[in-house]
DNA sequence: CGCTGGATGCCT
DNA sequence: GGCATCCAGCGC
């Protein structure tokens, strides 16, 4: 059962929390091409206030989606070659997106392996950049609507929440949420 | 192991 | 110039 629209529009770490143990699941390729994976990592990205956030300076063309409906995919590109996955939250008027940091592995593991040219499945889905990789996310499904039938997430089991910093953002907030002891998160 | 640097393009 | 990254190459 796909997570649906109410879901997401909450405040943005309620949904970073409740992301964590739900399938994020792609057919990107065609439906013979379904690749997903157990969301084990995310950040929580705020509006105005949060610094480490691409909305703390206000609407750009850039930011408009995390804006804009929750529920939706925003994605960009990172050192001109890899592209980040997030989703929107919060209500249309209010900035907030939780970025997708590692995966574990669930289907289309060989098509994974073939995408990411690599062999180890640690290291399919374990990263930002990797797992969109791995799901053939690209540019392209900005703003993609994360309710239908392309890219979408379910619940799928659970697992102890656990908060540090961010990764890459020195200020002092426990936005980053993982699952503990998962061997898939990151660093 | 850990650290360093390069690839590469869009952002303000 | 900086960046919500990744990997190869180096030295210990």
């Amino acid at each position: 059962m796909k997570l649906d629209s109410s879901f997401y529009e909450r405040d943005t770490p309620a949904v970073a929390k409740a992301l964590l143990g739900c399938q994020l699941i792609s057919r990107v390729g065609g439906e013979s091409a379904t690749t997903s994976g157990v969301i084990v990592e995310t950040e929580a990205y705020l509006g105005g206030g949060d610094p480490g956030s691409h909305a703390s300076k206000g609407r750009t063309p850039r930011t408009e989606t995390m804006f804009g409906e929750p529920g939706r995919a925003y994605v960009y590109l990172i050192y001109g070659m890899y592209y980040l996955l997030n989703v929107v939250t919060e209500p249309v008027g209010t900035a907030g997106a939780v970025l997708i940091r590692a995966l574990e592995p669930v289907e289309g593991i060989d098509i994974m392996k073939e995408r990411r040219k690599c062999q180890p499945v640690k290291n399919l889905t374990t990263g930002p950049g990797k797992l969109t990789q791995a799901l053939g996310i690209t540019i392209e499904h900005n703003t993609l609507d994360l309710t239908q039938d392309l890219i979408w997430i379910e619940p799928y089991t659970t697992g102890d929440v656990q908060g540090s910093s961010r990764i890459g953002v020195s200020d002092g907030q426990a936005l980053r949420y993982f699952i503990k002891g998962n061997p898939f998160v990151s660093r």
